[in-house]
DNA sequence: GTCACTGCAAATAATTTGCAAAGCA
DNA sequence: TGCTTTGCAAATTATTTGCAGTGAC
């Protein structure tokens, strides 16, 4: 489980760095996707935060997602679906995707994964990251 | 290199088997998308095949890429831009994927990557890739 | 007070779908 | 011939953007 209060920390010490203001959306957005477990795509965001800010708008969160995925607290998750979701969670870990209803699963991991010797030949590795599909449990009935 | 020929082999007898009907339109997709090793998104597709069959419309490509995937023919690279990329490889190899123009590039590998024994509490697993992300040369400038 | 951010509404980009005509089996 | 597929055009879905008012610093 994600430490909220310390990642909140981070979002203002990032802020700052960053000449951006701390306000209250990106406060909730990153809330709601540090506590949980979900990969919420943006509406699922939308939908969770106007429970504790009613005003927001749905274009206030896209633009929250990407600032925060700019700062680097959090990152979408690849998939092939048409909706993006978001992971706050910056540990080494894969997903389980499931090509049936979209649901992510975490699968947690020691360590980051070696990129093969062959990804330097095409340029600077930033990442590596390691995608398990399936059916999932509720799919398969 | 793909071969072709046995590619389109493998796309009449799955065809046959589906019920579903060998058109050319369905023929040149499968070509283009196995002679490249570009990973098209559809539009790219759409461009190349129109050059040899003029009269082809987008949105058939986009119904033919999905029967080809429905198939097993080629499958979507994931990635988080947002255009879908098709590849027509099925051997184990994995992609290095640069996160500023989005180019993909194949890594060969020996065997498929073992699914970590965590992804099988979430379902039946179907497929394991590796996704390596970076900045590509031609970005790096 | 200033300038980044928000909410609203309208725009865009990628993809999908209804329908009548065309063509593979 | 029958039923799948195509091409056209219009619709849909996810996401982005312009602008004027608002609020964080």
């Amino acid at each position: 489980m994600i430490n909220i209060e310390s990642k909140i920390e981070v979002l203002k010490q990032k802020c700052a760095e960053a000449n951006m203001r701390l306000t209250p959306q990106r406060i909730e957005v990153l809330k709601m996707i540090a506590s949980t477990d979900t990969h919420p795509d943006a509406e699922a965001v939308y939908e969770a935060v106007k429970e504790v800010m009613p005003f927001i708008s749905l274009d206030t969160v896209y633009r929250t997602l990407a600032s925060l995925e700019d700062l680097g607290l959090i990152f979408k998750v690849d998939n092939e679906l048409p909706k993006s979701r978001y992971d706050a969670d910056l540990s080494p870990h894969c997903h389980f995707i499931c090509v049936k209803c979209g649901a992510v699963y975490d699968i947690h991991m020691d360590n980051h994964i070696e990129p093969p010797k062959e990804s330097f030949k095409y340029g600077e590795v930033l990442q590596t990251n390691l995608q398990v599909k399936g059916i999932c449990h509720k799919c398969r009935g």
